[in-house]
DNA sequence: TGATAATGGTTGTATAGTACAACTATGAAA
DNA sequence: TTTCATAGTTGTACTATACAACCATTATCA
């Protein structure tokens, strides 16, 4: 049980904070390229990654509940880029795919993701960059953990 | 104007995914606290910071739109928390200020945040600490530049 | 084997956050 | 004084999201 002496690190609370901007700046704008925004393009690339990918495994990669999985999934049945298959063993599961049309789209995607991440990592020192993604993904996993264990327990 | 080889450094598409899942989970599950939202808070906290703080300046400092800025202090204004004064030189401007129920809620929320940011830091090797708030600010300021410049140029 | 529980998904409903466009009121500049 | 610019709010629409309720299946176990 730790003291409340009302310190608090401003460093950590203004990354946090700038955090939400950035990630407002990935996802809004709503087509990324191609008509697909970020989370899609994040969807179509695990299930290409994949082959082939239940929504119960997507469900627990994007970390958000099944219904919203569900739900970004949609759109991209409706535009044909992806395909729900009943699974074989399991006809309760359902299986995605590519589609011929969701493969191009990926791979057109994927090129125009070059741009962005060229973009970013044109921005880091070459010398510094595995330093630099070290350092974030410790800060991220600290953040995860930390928001995990509620922020209002004690 | 680059060649597109279809390669993407993939730590770099990862980070950025997973910043996606973290800056979710300090966002929702609405109330961080006292009924506050993360966001919320952000806000009280630069009123208090600054003691008056106008719209227009808020609007930046979040950097949304102004009618989300509009929105995002509704809320607080409607609890009572933050009150909403004309300006003395410019009777189109409206400057904000806590409010006594705003302070004393700004106070509580940031004690509950000590656990929180605790949390982070408690999770970051004490020697590290400087070298990762750079490299994730490092990284933030790229990630920002890079999506202010269209994603999909070239 | 037959009742009960667990699992995988979808749908209903509600909410925050967000943008853009249109508008109001005020102030600045010509 | 007319016209342009600025500060803010409201109308409208959409995404992302959760939770709860539900429907089929599949698994468990008495």
């Amino acid at each position: 049980m730790k003291k409340h002496t009302g310190y608090i690190n401003r460093d950590v609370l203004s990354l946090v904070s700038e955090l939400c901007q950035v990630v407002r700046f990935c996802r809004q704008d709503a087509t990324f390229c191609e008509d697909v925004t970020f989370t899609q393009f994040l969807i179509l690339d695990e299930v290409a990654k994949k082959g082939e990918l239940k929504m119960l495994d997507l469900h627990q990669i994007l970390a958000v509940d099944k219904s919203t999985t569900t739900r970004l999934v949609n759109p991209l049945v409706r535009q044909g880029l992806i395909e729900r298959k009943m699974s074989d063993h399991d006809s309760r599961a359902v299986n995605l795919r590519l589609t011929q049309a969701g493969r191009k789209v990926h791979k057109k995607v994927w090129l125009c993701l070059e741009g962005f991440v060229g973009a970013i990592e044109g921005r880091i020192p070459e010398r510094k960059k595995k330093l630099v993604y070290d350092a974030v993904k410790l800060f991220i996993d600290a953040v995860k953990k930390a928001s995990s264990a509620c922020p209002c327990s004690e």
